[in-house]
Order: C-alpha cells, then sequence, then structure tokens
DNA sequence: GTCGGGACACTAGTATACAAGCGGATGACG
DNA sequence: CGTCATCCGCTTGTATACTAGTGTCCCGAC
C-alpha cells in the first residue's frame, strides 16, 4: 500500500557482496542471519537498500530456505521492511522510531542503574572502567566498531550487576535501531566527550551516589538526540520524517 | 544440550487442534503465525506443549513452509523454544523472565503514563473508563479473553495519549509473556479489585495528579507478584525455576 | 530376565520447483 | 510524437522432496 522508496542508498543495484559469513557451528540460517545483522547495524548495508533473496542466497551459495528464515527474523526485529511481490529493504531509519528508542532505552538504563547501585562493588567498577579504557583505546586507533562495541560493553555492565538480563535484551533490541542513527551521524570528536560522561557514572557510582550516577547516565543517553539537529544534508536523505 | 522437557502438558500427544484460523487478507504464513500466538498467549496450548510441524501443517491444511516461517518468529518472540532434529515446544514460563518482563513494564509504563498526564484530556478520559466499564461487563458475563482484551487496550491509552508508540510495542512484547502468567495463575477474585485500581489511576490523571496516577499504576503492576507466592500446586509444574 | 543392537518413525534444516503478482521496457497503434 | 497494451523479468509466497540427526521400541543374543 505505501510507496516504496526507490533504493536509494547504494546507488542503484549495488552488488551488496556482504563478504563472508562465520563458519561457526549454528545453522546456515543463523550464519545468514548474523551476517545480515551486522552488515545492517554497522550501516554497511544502507538504510533503504534494496535486499533481494535471490542475490544473497547466490552471493552466499546457499538455497533460498535459510536466507528467506534469517529475513524473517531480521524483519520481525524491524531491521528490514518486506514487500509481498514487491521487494525487500533495509528499513529506513525513522526519527519517530528514534525518539522511541532513546526514550525506552533512557527509562531502561536509568531504572536498572538505580538496581546496579544497590549492589554496586569493585569488580563492577573495574570491568566498567576496563571497559572505557578499550574505547579510549579505539579512538586512539581508530577502530570505530571496536569502539561501538566497547560502548556496548560499558552499557552491558549495569545490567549484568543487577541480574536484569531481560531488561538488556529490550535495551539491545531498541539499540538497533540507534546503533545505525549512530554510525551514520556520529560526530567523531565527541567521541572523548563521551568516555568523559562514562567514566562521570562511574565516578559517581563508586561514591556510592546513585542518584547523582542516573542523573549523568540520563544526560548522557539524552545528548544523541542532540545529533538530530545537526544531520548533515547528504545524509539527510536516508532518514524519515 | 540441555534436556529437553519431555511434552507434560498435553498429557502426551495430545492431537492439538487449534481448530481454525482466520481467513483476513494476510499472507497464509501471518494468518498461522496469529493462530498460534493466539493459541499459546492464551494457554490453550500449554507451557511445554510439543509443536510439529507436520501435526501443524496437517491439521491446518497448509505446507510446512509457511508454519515454518511462522514458528521462526514465535521463536524471535521467545514463545516457542526449538530444538533442532529433536522438536519445537511452547516455551515453558520461566520465574525469571516473569520478573524481568514486570520490571519492563512497570518501569516503561511508569515512565509513559508521566508523558501521558502533561497531555491528558477528557477524551482520554473517557476512552479508559469506558475501557474500564467493558471490562466490568467481560467480569459479569465471565467472559474472560474479553477481560484481558479490554486490560490491554486499557493500558495502551496510555501510550496513546503520550504518542510513546514504540515503547507500548515493547510493553507489549515483554506482556506476551506475562500474559500466559495471567491466564494461568490469575485469581478471579481479584479481578474487582484489578477495576478498582484502573479507576484510581484514572480518577489521579483527571485530579492533575501526575505523581499520585503514576504511584498508583506502579503498585498496581506489581501487584502481579504477589501471584507467584500463590502457585496452585497442580499448575507449579507449568512454570521453571 | 537383562542387556545390546539395529530398524524405524519422527524431528527440524535445506534445496528445489512452481505460483502469483508487480513494474518497467518495448513496441505497435493512433 | 504521445499513449496504451503486452510481454518479460523480477520479486516474494507456497508446495514438495530430500538430508541429517535423534529417540524409541522391538527383537535377538547372552
Amino acid at each position: 500500500m505505501p510507496a516504496i522508496q526507490n533504493d536509494p542508498a547504494t546507488g542503484g543495484d549495488a552488488p551488496l557482496d556482504m563478504s563472508l559469513r562465520l563458519e561457526r557451528g549454528g545453522t546456515v540460517s543463523d550464519q545468514v542471519y548474523d551476517a545480515l545483522r551486522h552488515a545492517i547495524v554497522t550501516v554497511r548495508v544502507l538504510p533503504g537498500a534494496s535486499i533481494s533473496e535471490n542475490r544473497i542466497c547466490r552471493s552466499l551459495g546457499v538455497s533460498r530456505t535459510p536466507v528467506r528464515s534469517a529475513i524473517v527474523r531480521l524483519a520481525e526485529d524491524g531491521l528490514i521492511d518486506v514487500y509481498p511481490q514487491k521487494g525487500s529493504f533495509v528499513a529506513p531509519i525513522r526519527l519517530a522510531a528514534i525518539a522511541e528508542s532513546r526514550f525506552i532505552r533512557r527509562v531502561l538504563e536509568v531504572a536498572v542503574v538505580r538496581d546496579a547501585g544497590a549492589v554496586w562493588n569493585a569488580t563492577h567498577s573495574a570491568a566498567a572502567r576496563a571497559a572505557i579504557a578499550e574505547q579510549a583505546r579505539a579512538i586512539a586507533a581508530g577502530e570505530s566498531e571496536a569502539f561501538f562495541r566497547a560502548d556496548e560493553h560499558f552499557h552491558h555492565i549495569f545490567s549484568l550487576a543487577a541480574g536484569h538480563e531481560g531488561a538488556w535484551a529490550a535495551i539491545v533490541q531498541a539499540n538497533s535501531r540507534l546503533g545505525r542513527f549512530h554510525r551514520l551521524f556520529g560526530n567523531k570528536d565527541r567521541l572523548p566527550v563521551v568516555l568523559q560522561e562514562h567514566s562521570g557514572v562511574i565516578d559517581a557510582l563508586d561514591a556510592g551516589e546513585v542518584d547523582l550516577a542516573a542523573h549523568r547516565l540520563e544526560d548522557h543517553i539524552d545528548k544523541v538526540f542532540t545529533l538530530i539537529d545537526h544531520l548533515p544534508e547528504d545524509l539527510r536523505r536516508l532518514v524519515e520524517g
């Protein structure tokens, strides 16, 4: 029903070779799922790009069945939009969805960090500071993916400490949308600031000031939204709304 | 790796006829998905029940392909556990997962209702009270499914008012696990109390007392947990942990 | 009676073939 | 030159056949 967006990002029918897939033991379907998800979240394939089942399975040397299975799961995740008889496309980044993801993340993480504060100890603190150090290293080395990985690890620590694995799963799901936004529009100059904010949260937790930690974390997550006001014009077409 | 649970609920190889499927326009796969999901959430098929692709597709008169597609989506939702080469089973109700779902719901809904309070008006109030009235009618008529439907509708109103559709989606997902718990262990005597609590929230919102409304809603959602202390012994085997 | 082995039924995963539908290109016609 | 009709290639949806692995059950040997 809604007009489909015509493959703007890849500049037409780009080959979309998402190169190799991990050979880790899972089923072929799982491997395809991981490869596709990673390619989408890291914006190696841009929003709006066409996802043809045939191209994928030719590219990966497998049949359509596991590819379809992976696409179904990604559609369930909201990362792919499937239009029957028309095509499947990497879901656009909808500003409304970004706002919602930010809301969910902020609310859940603040609640989680409050619970984490009640059981916070030196082990947790050390793990968090190690993650921050890894982020610093990644910045220095220019390894942006390593930075994002360490960032996710950092935020995960609160859920681990508080025993809120389920909440973390919800956060990750919301983050799968935010992640693409970050990678596309993130400002390299802000990365050191992120580190300072992270350190500030841990400092507060170490000092037993849970309220302060929660407040700082809330501000940290909200900062993301300032990006929206400064969307580079040449990337603006990749978002919707 | 983990020992699979051996089909305890259905008393062996019960036919598991989930009867007819809606003929609404969607694809066959969507219809199967809706039918299965409804049957699971409403505990017409119990946790631990075997879900055989072959049985389903014979029962519904369709091929395995759309059935598999539906099962993949339900597995993604956490409602079905798939053990390759062994079988697929309705996911058990894990108490840890229930606790997490409750945490997510409480945190998100309280935040949502605070935002809703900022824009609350007579239209919202009327819709909420209509939902409460429908719940009262369902109780009187003994239509438990209608009660749950109206309950969901009631809670949805806050998200609608606040414009937090994304948060609502996250709430619904958490609720898909809670829903089975409610239907299995819910106490009929508590239903009128639920209505009072619902009314209390709306009263507070109508009076502009957002803090009070949020507090009442938080208490309301937490009440669910008192059920865990009173699990009927004969149903205890349906949960895990 | 007990224990071991093998056939068998059943599971989900994968591959392939076919069906239904949309859209663009192409060519005929006004 | 413009417009409409038809065809063709592409898409996803569905059906079916085959593969590989698992657990059971029965039967035979000890």
